[in-house]
DNA sequence: TTCTTCATGTAATTAGTTACATGATTGA
DNA sequence: TCAATCATGTAACTAATTACATGAAGAA
């Protein structure tokens, strides 16, 4: 296989969502927003070029159906796509990976002001609250039994209880740093660490460290 | 100021370490690498280019030395360069962004087998352990007194208190997650979801939303 | 009938990565 | 003195994003 048709984590992405049944690129880009954005964000351009790749490699198969005087195309996943797929689940994946420019903001505090400090983590805390509406909405429609592929809520709710967990925790730490901040003196730059609660942070990586 | 040249979130972490003090090009990469790789991870290669950028616009300047018959080149922030990064912090930045490759893969596990997931969510737990780990060593170098930066505790303990918490919620989802897929049949399409334990995601969830 | 939103892409650009190259330093 | 590692980059490539373009469907 040559270098630059190596399948990305994205193809792998696109070709679980072919394994569950057809889809039109459309609504590809629909499910990913709705189900994948969170854990593999990607721009939609991605999802309508990506599934050619997995075409010229006989991962998948395309079908064109006219709408009006436009075609579009429908994928579908073949059997030597099953079989990567298979395969990818049995190899090791990337751990998390994390970008998070409010904290780099943080970090960098001395250099601003103690507002702006403050404003950033209400923006974080703004933001967990927000993921977490809308994460709590769909788990509310599959309690309901309105989710689409119920016979995948198993592996789905494993996902769901990530994210909650996950979002939990990114709220209560703003609300934390908040409190830390808030005592800050006005100037950041004189700002003093608070030794119980460094030593807090320590006892609770050393309880995560030791089983 | 011309679209190729607009700052990065990249730029301005580059910029942030400057307003620390000058760094050498590899003096950086370290630094990248110790402090910063968590939550802004990226290539070395990028941070011997990044710089020049930040010279050209006028937000660093570079002082080459000699090193035998090899130049090095140093950094340092200008004043321009400090008003940028004061800007910066006074703009809302962008909230956590998660790339998780093996949630992708619990996602998709029924194209799997029973043993894949439970390897995949064993690698998660060693990934966690072993993050929490490192933050560990760091922090207690802080509390020795060792670290760099003794000015810079109050900020960085804020992060530190962050990674410990995510570190700590990670390893303990995937020791959950284990429990669930030990009871999950032999074939993953058989698995059914566990309603006791959806029940209290969204509880979970709930608690999140009302304050 | 026209405006808006849904749907279906392509083109241009870029941020970032991987691979490569080589001088300097250190320890066996 | 030679091998390994530290240090300093450049070049080639690519995965992904942003911007653009336009047809179809539905609402006012």
């Amino acid at each position: 296989m040559s270098r630059g048709e190596r399948l990305t984590t994205t193809s792998y992405a696109i070709l679980g969502l072919l394994a569950v049944r057809p889809w039109t690129t459309y609504e590809l880009t629909q499910q990913m927003d709705r189900s994948l954005r969170r854990v593999w964000p990607r721009a939609k351009s991605k999802l309508y070029e990506e599934p050619k790749k997995l075409v010229a490699l006989g991962l998948a198969g395309a079908t064109e159906e006219p709408v009006g005087r436009r075609p579009r195309t429908v994928y579908a996943i073949t059997a030597k796509g099953r079989r990567a797929l298979a395969e990818w689940l049995g190899r090791p994946g990337e751990g998390p990976v994390l970008e998070f420019e409010q904290l780099l903001q943080i970090s960098f505090a001395e250099n601003g002001t103690k507002q702006d400090a403050l404003a950033t983590l209400a923006a974080t805390r703004a933001w967990a609250v927000e993921q977490n509406e809308e994460n709590l909405a769909v788990a509310h429609a599959y309690l309901a039994g309105e989710g689409l592929f119920q016979q995948r809520v198993a592996q789905n709710s494993l996902g769901g209880r990530f994210l909650t967990d996950y979002y939990a925790m990114v709220k209560e730490w703003a609300e934390w740093a908040t409190g830390l901040v808030e005592q800050w003196p006005d100037d950041p730059r004189r700002a003093t660490v608070d030794l119980p609660s460094m030593r807090e942070t320590v006892r609770r990586a050393e309880r995560t460290a030791r089983p």
